[in-house]
DNA sequence: GTCTATATCCTGATAGAC
DNA sequence: GTCTATCAGGATATAGAC
């Protein structure tokens, strides 16, 4: 790699990193491509350059950080050193991490609103992100029915109980954002414990 | 009421309507006072006259149908004919209806988008619905606690089990709505009554 | 790769006649 | 209550020099 090269994907990072604070503050509409080339200390014209427009700096915002999120999962699930139920947990964990305080997860309803103009984003958000994701946790609740410490579960139905809450407490806080108690409302830490328990309980043999 | 109000309460009601949907299609930066106005068969000018911007239309949409939906709820809690945990499932019932189906619901994603922009609007929203919402539903889960069906549980707790899967499936909708398979995808009535059946397992008494 | 300058269009909103 | 006409500003995007 040369040194021009280096130089293009750190100001492609640099612009990354910028505008994804950017959208997740003034959501998509409300930040202009004037305004992301100004906090990037650029001109419009060479934000141009660097992108193709609003649309494709959006879908390289959102992929970033997709394969951080789905490895550190991934690797939870290959852990040979824990138990089907030590994974769940610790799997949980880590998408709690992953849906409030990475980007991939806060861009959840940037992703509805601007769904409906690209469907296309929607489309791969859905096949790279979100499918894989429920691959790898499905995974886990598999190898803990062969081992018979979880019992049969519908696939869908787990999904609805163990997404949910996740998605909506990111949701939440990002639609509740300038509430001063927004923790007192939204705990995060506890209501993550409190899902764990409730998914192994439920998932618990007989 | 004389004739000049009826015809007033008609003309907004018949805006809100057509914005609503028009707003739930393209969200509300994607969604422009000349395109509501033409799809009302109006001038901008006229629009302005039955409301004072976007802002206030916006609300108008968001608001219109919450104390429907609010009473749905309240009956079923008010019920004498039904136990705690009848009153649970259809509660779970009315709500994933709400959600899914009535305007209210759908616009949770729409109300993260200008949440930022209009603060005020997240903050009369989390009063005037969803705090109502959460409060008439605990009544029942309290009445089932003092009767002995229902176990001690945390009541922030409950709310992120039950609330969650059914927005996320809300948002889910939304945002795959462009998928020939939704349903396929997400089904409603099936996660809902499985959804039911978690709640019920979860807060039943030892 | 970055700049200045510009093209083109659309935005929310208003004034004032009827 | 609805209209025509218009405003001032901002949107995305590009052309072409350096």
């Amino acid at each position: 790699m040369n040194t021009t090269e280096k130089t293009q994907i750190d100001t492609r990072t640099r612009i990354i990193a910028t505008t994804t604070d950017m959208f997740l503050q003034q959501g998509f509409s409300g930040t202009s491509m004037s305004a992301i080339a100004k906090s990037c200390n650029m001109t419009k014209a060479s934000l141009y350059h660097h992108f193709d427009g609003k649309e494709d700096l959006f879908i390289a915002c959102v992929t970033y950080g997709y394969t951080a999120a789905l490895d550190a999962l991934a690797k939870i699930a290959d852990d040979a050193a824990l138990s089907a139920e030590e994974k769940l947990r610790a799997g949980v964990g880590a998408l709690y991490t992953t849906m409030i305080t990475a980007p991939v997860g806060r861009m959840s309803p940037l992703i509805a609103e601007v769904s409906r103009a690209f469907p296309n984003v929607a489309r791969s958000f859905h096949a790279e992100y979100i499918e894989p994701q429920r691959a790898t946790l499905w995974r886990i609740v598999e190898e803990g029915q062969s081992s018979g410490a979880f019992r049969d579960f519908d696939k869908n139905q787990f999904f609805h109980i163990a997404f949910g809450p996740m998605v909506t407490l990111s949701l939440s806080r990002e639609m509740f954002a300038t509430f001063d108690d927004l923790d007192d409302h939204f705990p995060v830490d506890e209501l993550r414990d409190g899902h764990a328990d409730v998914l192994l309980k439920m998932l618990a043999a007989e």
